[in-house]
DNA sequence: ATCAAACTTAGCCATATCGCTAAGTATCAC
DNA sequence: GTGATACTTAGCGATATGGCTAAGTTTGAT
């Protein structure tokens, strides 16, 4: 299998753009070429190339070329990850049991489900 | 009450720093004053006040000043803001109606036990 | 009154980011 | 094969980021 891990730094830094978390929502509707998800930005091509290869990096998208178009898919398991962490630290940060408690079963419940 | 809006552009930017993240991590365990948070990440201390600077500015941590320290303190509101947002994400990627429906879940439980 | 402690401000340097245009390369349609 | 389509590469400029040192400022202790 591939190896997965999330850099964090790289996911934060890719989510911090309002551009790039814009086409990460448009990849929840499902996978779409460049030239389609970069019209409703306004940006030039090279632009947007920029912005993926920044979300392609942080693993937060994945692509794959076929003829001359490249298709976009989003990567839910780095979000996840990402999700994660935030819970762990809110956990943390309320200090409180019942939230811990939820973040394990979560935890648990994705052991279950999240693998393919 | 006061205003509480995030910018998830600025929270983003804030986490994607290793120091940052922590700093965050130790004001998980309480607050503590400039110079403590500073000691463990061996850099110089006007450093440390940009990266707070930057932390505070993202609403994610609060702090205060009495004589001549200044305590430092996490914001869990922020911080499940941003959980939140990722969790949207990730209940449209993953496409998954119990996904939704659980984090539906979440947000009536916060409803009931995060309000001030 | 003096001195150390704990920030704070100002400013410099190196690198990274976000936008662009111009000029490639590689299909696909005819 | 000619031309259009869909990226791709190269490189520029403005601004932001993350580090530093040096020189304040404000308190607390003596």
């Amino acid at each position: 299998m591939a190896k997965f891990d999330p850099d964090l730094n790289l996911i934060f830094q890719a989510l911090s753009d309002p551009t790039r978390r814009a086409m990460l929502a448009r990849l929840g509707k499902g996978a779409v070429p460049v030239s389609e998800l970069a019209r409703p930005t306004g940006l030039a091509l090279p632009t947007v190339m920029r912005h993926l290869s920044v979300l392609e990096e942080a693993q937060l998208i994945a692509t794959e070329k076929t003829g001359r178009t490249r298709l976009c898919r989003a990567r839910p398991d780095t979000l996840a990850a990402t999700a994660d962490w935030l819970e762990e630290q809110r956990a943390i940060w309320e200090g409180r049991a019942d939230r811990l408690e939820a973040y394990v079963m979560k935890l648990m419940e994705q052991g279950d489900a999240g693998k393919s």
